[in-house]
DNA sequence: TATTGTTATACTCTATAACTATA
DNA sequence: TATAGTTATAGAGTATAACAATA
């Protein structure tokens, strides 16, 4: 048997399908509550690291300055965040997640959690230990292309 | 050792989190080029499935009605499909793709499939072989859930 | 009456270009 | 001059409500 993972041919487009189903599927799960993908994403990235700087935050979710202006006041507008001036740089404004926003983040992330625990359940066994290897390691080399 | 799979804490957060970066990955692969995402998966299916009805589109993308009605004019308009009468229920309209639409379909397939190989390449060989079991296997469970 | 599709309207998300304030 | 952020404008993508045509 060849490597059909490395194939050019009919392997390669089932991975591709597989991983545009996953992310249908991400799309319906994240949007199915009140906050939407992109919010979701901002606002848990601040959850895990902290107050950040807008334009680290446009790097980091990959997209342009002003559209991170525009989501941090839709977010602002909806009392998740709030803008903080920065004390060394007049220029800078840190974006910081409210109350309202961490514990929404928290429910949104046990939510999601969820979902791919009972997506998880429904694989066999041998395929549930390669979701756990195969996830965080397709993660882990998305973040090094990144940030070359 | 317990099986942090399944566990609520700690490890399903990593999902979680992993599970969201190859979603923002895919959405920037995805529209990188000259295609959006949500055209690509919708040429992508009539592509590999035939010419389709608008209401089938919809409900397969997990879409409203008027919102396929909308992707499907804005890809008409682009040359990419075409909207053809239904013989037996003058009710209905039948999506197919034009030969642009399939050309294009065909060489952003491909772009997709090189972009997923080469992440691919990047992966320990064990993780590789998890990532072949796993991501096909979520698609799957996807699928039996949406058609639930 | 129910179904298929469209139109009207409004919102989120995103981009590029032009601008202001600070460094 | 360069950087951080905003404003202006435009377009994609999505939704719900109201409608038309056909079953």
């Amino acid at each position: 048997m060849h490597n059909r993972v490395m194939d050019s041919g009919g392997s390669g487009e089932e991975l591709v399908v597989a991983f545009e189903q996953l992310v249908r599927y991400a799309r319906q799960v994240s949007t199915a509550g009140s906050l939407s993908m992109a919010a979701s994403s901002v606002l848990g990235r601040i959850g895990r690291e902290g107050p950040q700087r807008l334009t680290e935050l446009a790097r980091a979710e990959g997209v342009s300055q002003p559209g991170m202006t525009q989501q941090v006041t839709r977010m602002e507008r909806d009392g998740l965040v709030r803008r903080i001036a920065s004390t060394d740089d007049r220029r800078g404004v840190l974006v910081e997640a409210t109350d309202a926003g961490a514990d929404l983040v928290r429910q949104r992330r046990a939510e999601r959690a969820e979902a791919l625990r009972e997506l998880m359940g429904r694989l066999d066994p041998q395929e549930r230990s390669a979701a756990a290897i195969a996830l965080p390691a397709l993660a882990r080399v998305i973040q090094a292309e990144a940030s070359m």
